[in-house]
DNA sequence: TGTACATCAGTGAACGCGCGTTCACTGATGTAC
DNA sequence: TGTACATCAGTGAACGCGCGTTCACTGATGTAC
């Protein structure tokens, strides 16, 4: 089902750009993804077979863009402390910049098309997913970061940052991406250092 | 548009519980929600005017009965780490045994129905914010409790334990909501007091 | 270098379905006198 | 206590619309010999 040729390629992309632009504009349907794209209905079958498809294979690349610059952005941290500090300002970054992207992300999650596809997006996840873990690992074994049943770690740091950026992308006006960098990396530290 | 008589009051109770578990069986529609509630379209839309006024009515409803929980909780602790802990069990309790109720609350933010009912909303959800806003001044005032901006810190406490009850909503298995129970609340409660 | 052929990519009219909505109407409830 | 009347509550057939999907087809690309 993945294109086999350059041409091919380039729709799949030119679909995926049009429909992440028309969810931002709150307008994602079939027929207005076919006009945006210039693509017929049945290309768009051929590519991705259903709607759903391609609604997956959209969660799967947004997502895989964020977490790409998440783990980029830790993987440059040598200490806990700065690699936590990365990982938060990065999806704060994130959101701003990439707002459609992140906007499908989070809109995704109850949409009903993830578990049909759940394999797919687990191939997008796991393995920068296991960057992030490798990347903590070490900072545990030393004793800097409190070691925590599996996945509470990362409920604490990316929960704070997840809500807010979710309430921003909502149009909520109280929240300000560049105070919750200043203020939440320490604060979010606080809650996963290990205190001797 | 709010009932008038006792009859109507009864009608829209009926037509609200069905429609939650309707929306927790993923099936809720027009037609579905008639045939379960035994109600007739022409009654549904002289009580909501519309769909999505109905379904505005019910997240006002579970918006408001989750907060109510949490708020409950909050003004039977007395000192700062108490209250926390309290609201952070009290929140994952919520979403244990009213699952269907925080299901819908969670998969509501981007349905799209939110804007155009703001009011309605508001109203379910200013009164009990400004409760818990007056249960923490005084924690703050008296330096048990870090003074952040507006949203931070509740960002810092509901984060982590609303994206717990997302994942495991969305039937993660390896959220365990006793043990975030356990592990989460002296966590959340390390990242906002203050250290003197 | 040229040609045959299999596969990939793309077309778009047509389809059925289920959605939310409307409206002219009847029945129930409560109040005024 | 009884009756008239306004308002609230509820009915359900009918409607149009836009949705995602299908399918028989043509065109483009790349490979083998």
């Amino acid at each position: 089902m993945s294109p086999k040729q350059r041409r091919g390629a380039e729709t799949v992309e030119r679909v995926l750009n049009a429909a992440l632009d028309l969810h931002e504009a709150g307008d994602l349907s079939m027929s207005a993804l076919v006009g945006d794209a210039g693509v017929s209905s049945g290309s768009l079958y051929h590519h991705f077979g259903s709607f759903d498809g391609m609604r997956a294979a959209l969660y799967a690349r947004c997502m895989g863009e964020l977490l790409d610059s998440v783990v980029e952005a830790l993987e440059r941290s040598r200490t806990a402390r700065t690699g936590v500090r990365a990982l938060v300002e990065a999806y704060l970054r994130f959101t701003e910049e990439r707002r459609p992207a992140a906007h499908f992300v989070h809109a995704s999650p109850y949409a009903g098309f993830l578990p049909a596809h759940a394999d797919r997006i687990a191939a997008a996840k796991g393995p920068r997913m296991a960057r992030i873990a490798a990347w903590l690992a070490p900072h545990v074994e030393s004793g800097e970061v409190i070691g925590l049943p599996d996945p509470f770690t990362e409920m604490l740091v990316i929960g704070p940052v997840a809500e807010t950026s979710r309430r921003w992308l909502a149009g909520d006006p109280s929240i300000d991406l560049a105070a919750a960098a200043r203020i939440l990396p320490d604060r979010i530290w606080q809650s996963v250092r290990a205190v001797p």
